[in-house]
DNA sequence: TTTCATGTAATTATACATGTTACGTGATGG
DNA sequence: CCATCACGTAACATGTATAATTACATGAAA
């Protein structure tokens, strides 16, 4: 009956994480270390990750020495192909079905689903021209300018 | 610390309402009244409708035969308008804040941030170009429709 | 002056996401 | 093999945002 627009701190975590990731290449990293990244719980991590694995973005291993690792490289994955990977999000507005039978309701929906459908195409055609590599170049240097001001590495680790 | 994208009945109920409100025009209508239209609280319809009152859109009097009142024709009322009335709202992507002195959290939230805010920005855009009056067009003539083939209107009163 | 209706503050209820605990499964290494 | 490690999930707890409700104040009209 009502209409919620669904919360979204999965995309952030997720980039977050995967950009830290990507500075430790090829190494299989633990749920643990990459919630403490993202100031989250473990199994967040791993139900927020489950979703990237499925669609074969990261990979992730059991047992000893095992964890989580980037599959593709940073250019080939677009912020649209993560908003996709993690089930359901960003700009929903689902449709109250209260008064099924209101000629109103349905004009008023209708209304508003055809302008957030196309609010939803144009922010996922923007995510979809940035990719960890872009994200990445734009954070790279900057570290580098700041460690050499005398700031030091902004980090999460203790 | 958390993003929330924000609810928004806020919208839909009150173009149900105010449609509504046209096919009765002139008179003053009381909260009770609207409240049964949208299944919700007299309540919630002196909150919704503060913002309205205050954009000029509607006028509301006190004491007998006093109710709320449309001050606007249709074609002059926009959805974008009325969104904006409504004190906040569509298209939130309330940026974490977590991590205030992470690189990587800032390129994250910089590249989000400029891509929801464009959304937002068409959002509105086409939401300004539909006015209240093209909402009520679509309905008229349907109603006149399904009433000449024998269906009841589908009003809301018992 | 009684009644009606809005104006708000304060409280409660509901929905949903995240956080947490617990335990199952598979892989590795001694 | 068997103990350990790490993911995979289900179940439960917590937090937060919003709507729904209650209660009472204010002002207008009969």
């Amino acid at each position: 009956m009502y209409n919620y627009m669904k919360r979204n701190s999965r995309l952030s975590v997720a980039l977050h994480v995967l950009l830290h990731m990507a500075e430790q290449a090829d190494k299989a990293l633990t749920s643990d270390v990459l919630a403490s990244w993202a100031a989250t719980n473990p199994v967040v991590i791993r139900r927020t990750f489950a979703g990237l694995r499925d669609a074969g973005i990261v990979g992730s291993t059991k047992g000893h020495g095992g964890g989580w690792t980037l599959l593709k490289p940073l250019d080939a994955v677009s912020l649209a192909d993560i908003q996709a990977a993690l089930d359901e999000p960003l700009l929903a507005l689902g449709k109250a079905e209260e008064s099924p039978g209101c000629l109103v309701e349905l004009a008023v929906n209708a209304a508003l689903d055809d302008a957030v459908a196309e609010a939803r195409r144009l922010l996922d055609e923007r995510l979809s021209k940035i990719t960890l590599a872009d994200l990445a170049a734009q954070i790279g240097p900057r570290r580098v300018v700041l460690q050499a001001a005398g700031c030091k590495d902004p980090h999460h680790e203790p």
